[in-house]
DNA sequence: ATGAAAAGCGTGACTTAGTCACATACTTAA
DNA sequence: TTAAGTATGTGACTAAGTCACGCTTTTCAT
């Protein structure tokens, strides 16, 4: 019934920007919720990365839903709660993690069964709120320490332990 | 019927603390709205700045009061509403923002109608995600061009209006 | 097919922010 | 009034971000 990925993302000024959270099939979609409550509005940008296939609950509807379908209300405030926990992460991450634990965390998140990330460097510093040059060098000093190996658009993780370990509260 | 501030604050292990936001009097409080829904728990930490009247909410009359209490359903959205717009506002600042300003923003928000903030450089270097030293150092800036006036325990804005240009987005 | 443009990556030099260590001044309470 | 605790200042260093390049690979129009 639904598919796709929607990216919610923070672009500043000097057009430096960060992901502030996905929204996978199944989840509901808050972007507007603000709207929908109160006409906040937000900053943040939403952006698909696949085709969609999504329900639109009209603002009449969603008063509605909420009180009368109990499962709608289950799944509304389970998206809330899940956005709640990832922005908390975020802000943790950002303000409070040292840079490579949060690409390392990042890779690790990112890779699949044969532990290859297919992303560009670019798109890896968006997803970590950093920036291409830091994550370059971040990489190829994994790669000097034998963690990855780089090579365009992918890197392949070679050490995943080692780097779940870095990706930990380094004391 | 309800007073005092709660603030809501994220310790990372070497003791650094930033503060996620904050409850005030009238809102409802959502530190546990994870647990309500799906038992998911928050790493973050709730602390009374003041003294506290509350009501507190039980799971199953929660419940109830969603469904039948449409004003209770709208305090509630507002709340979720709000956190989100702190929460976005805080990463934007955190991941994006120089550190001049967010600490102009800082002072600006805390200080009272005659430009005083009684606040400690520790706690504006929570309040905005850093650290005292780099507190003291752009704080003394600030005073060197005769933006604040610097004392034990509190700063006195002297010119707002060029601090408010400062926690601009500079270009 | 090929040459130009775009995309991806590496790197040196510099700036800004955070860390560490310590000095100094003010406040409070025994 | 002095010792302990709290608040601040500062130098020296490290980490992260910015700026300005250059180089290689890919894409794409002709």
């Amino acid at each position: 019934m639904h598919s796709g990925t929607i990216k919610v993302t923070l672009t500043a000024e000097n057009g430096r920007e960060i992901i502030l959270y996905r929204v996978r099939p199944g989840e509901v979609c808050l972007q507007t919720f603000g709207c929908l409550v109160n006409g906040t509005s937000y900053s943040a940008e939403g952006q698909a990365e696949t085709d969609l296939e999504i329900d639109i609950v009209p603002v009449g509807e969603f008063q509605r839903l909420v009180v009368q379908d109990a499962d709608f209300r289950q799944q509304l405030f389970a998206a809330v709660a899940t956005r709640f926990a990832d922005l908390e992460r975020l802000v943790e991450d950002v303000a409070l993690s040292p840079i490579d634990a949060r690409l390392a965390r990042a890779l690790l998140r990112m890779m699949d069964e044969q532990g290859q990330v297919t992303a560009t460097q670019e798109a890896l510093a968006t997803e970590i709120g950093s920036v291409r040059e830091v994550v370059s060098r971040q990489l190829n000093a994994f790669a000097r320490d034998g963690l990855v190996e780089l090579t365009r658009g992918h890197i392949a993780v070679l050490a995943p332990n080692r780097l779940d370990q870095l990706s930990h509260p380094a004391v």
